[in-house]
DNA sequence: AGTATCGTTTAGAATCATTCTAATTCCAGA
DNA sequence: TCTGGAATTAGAATGATTCTAAACGATACT
């Protein structure tokens, strides 16, 4: 991990270090001022941009699978860092790794299987659609 | 739709009709500032604060469908408002429905059948867990 | 060791979607 | 027509995220 950030040319000084190791440390998918309280916890000078930044990097380097959320802030996952779904509860906000399986079934399946009463599913794929791939390989902007 | 409203006990007022005709006369899943430009097209004086609070309450009566965003702002689909998968072009920003069919499946199938580079897939499914399903029976909050 | 260089880090300001607030206006029913 | 509660408003407040410009730090070279 921290050599795929060597690879990429960016240096891994001691707090990117640990942030990663804050990031691997927990379960829970934490928030980004979750990382920065346990970034602080060994280096207490440490600024919330500079977590913003590693993140961004991370990201680039498809070293961190982020889940959005607009109405708080986002999650990141640093074990798994490829798509999978998880299970977001609505109450408590824990956000919980979810198995693979055979899952994308109705919404009862994924109900019974984990014990959560589910509201809602959301399955979206994202990527560049046909018209900006053609402008990508011409000129500027597809479509809007 | 606006009989919907009426039993919930909330009016169906001039301008929340129209905020009904604009959100299901576009297949664009309008942000809420779009929206708000159409409802001003008929009605200037129109405040924001008048979208926001009418799609919460359509969101409450499962009358629209949410699809949040974190860096940009959140769109809205009135005309399929269970949760269905979407295509997400990152350059334009742009919301398309997608055929719920057999998808599902990995992302190489559906950048087939899409035309789309799909670099991400999104499933998540929201709800409430275990915990916080014993907590709300007897007190208040479960886990966290 | 000294220094130039370039990436890293910082504090704080700026941005932007969304929510809140308190005052005003609208409207259905008496 | 009157009237109370709902709807609407403008603007302030919030909160996550991004930006900015300056300060810092590590490395390479002399």
């Amino acid at each position: 991990m921290k050599a795929a950030l060597r690879e990429k040319g960016v240096a891994v000084t001691r707090k990117r270090a640990k942030l990663l190791e804050v990031l691997l440390a927990s379960d829970r998918h934490p928030s980004v001022s979750e990382i920065h309280e346990g970034v602080k916890a060994a280096y207490p000078g440490t600024s919330l941009a500079t977590i913003y930044n590693t993140i961004e990097i991370l990201k680039e380097t498809g070293q961190v699978l982020e889940i959005e959320f607009s109405a708080s802030a986002n999650r990141y996952d640093g074990r798994i860092p490829v798509s999978h779904p998880h299970l977001v509860c609505l109450q408590c906000e824990k956000v919980e790794d979810m198995e693979d399986a055979t899952p994308h079934d109705p919404l009862e399946r994924v109900s019974q299987t984990t014990g959560y009463d589910i509201v809602r599913l959301r399955t979206d794929y994202y990527g560049t659609c046909p018209e900006c791939l053609d402008a990508s390989s011409s000129g500027e902007r597809g479509c809007l």
